[in-house]
DNA sequence: CGGTTTACCTAGATTATCTAGGTGAATCAA
DNA sequence: TTGATTCACCTAGATAATCTAGGTAAACCG
């Protein structure tokens, strides 16, 4: 069963890289953004950030570098590339689309 | 790669629940439906249709009727049950607030 | 010095949807 | 009357995204 947040499939790349155009940040941090801003509405799991990350950088949306944390850890900062600006438009563009033919059956008269 | 057409996985169900309301339809009709009040935006596989109007009727959500279409074809006519019809208003909800927790992290100020 | 938090990593399971095949009956044009 | 097209349904297997559930190690705190 599908839990009340678990994400929608196809929206963590999207939500990564929103969370990146405030600047470089590192994996832990960019799930607990998501978390706050979403209002704790979404919860992106470790299994799934860590993997989406490394896809990610595969890509060659985000840089990784080693650095050290806020609270004096190792932690690898990613950075938004400018591959991964364009990916993040597309994704973007994407999700208003998906969003407003969704809504557009949803609001259909009955 | 994705395509454009693609469904946004987890929004199937919803969508074909919601087709239902304006009353019974066969599985065909329900397909066109959401393609048309999508304005094309949405595009459901008929490999993905059939199953979920089988499962779902698996779980009561809906009830199937063999019937005669309006071109003279036998065609499997579906009604949205009650229990369908609390399922719509739990997937719509938790649409909706997925919906907003995603765009409140999109819209997260720069 | 033991527990908690921070931060990262991975294998395997789950599950939704799509791809790509198929059937058969009705309609329509040649 | 026959061949192509549309309608309507069905299914097996592939794909891919995310989660579950484990793990490591270092830093901090009492």
């Amino acid at each position: 069963m599908k839990d009340k947040t678990d994400l929608l499939q196809g929206t963590l790349d999207m939500l990564i890289l929103r969370a990146l155009v405030t600047g470089p940040m590192h994996g832990f941090a960019i799930m607990n953004r998501i978390h706050q801003t979403s209002e704790s509405a979404l919860q992106v799991e470790q299994g799934s950030l860590y993997p989406a990350l490394y896809r990610m950088e595969a890509q060659g949306w985000i840089h990784a570098e080693w650095g050290v944390s806020e609270n004096n850890r190792r932690a690898k900062y990613y950075t938004l590339t400018e591959a991964g600006r364009r990916q993040l438009g597309v994704e973007s563009e994407n999700w208003n689309r998906m969003c407003k033919a969704i809504n557009l059956v949803m609001d259909f008269p009955v």
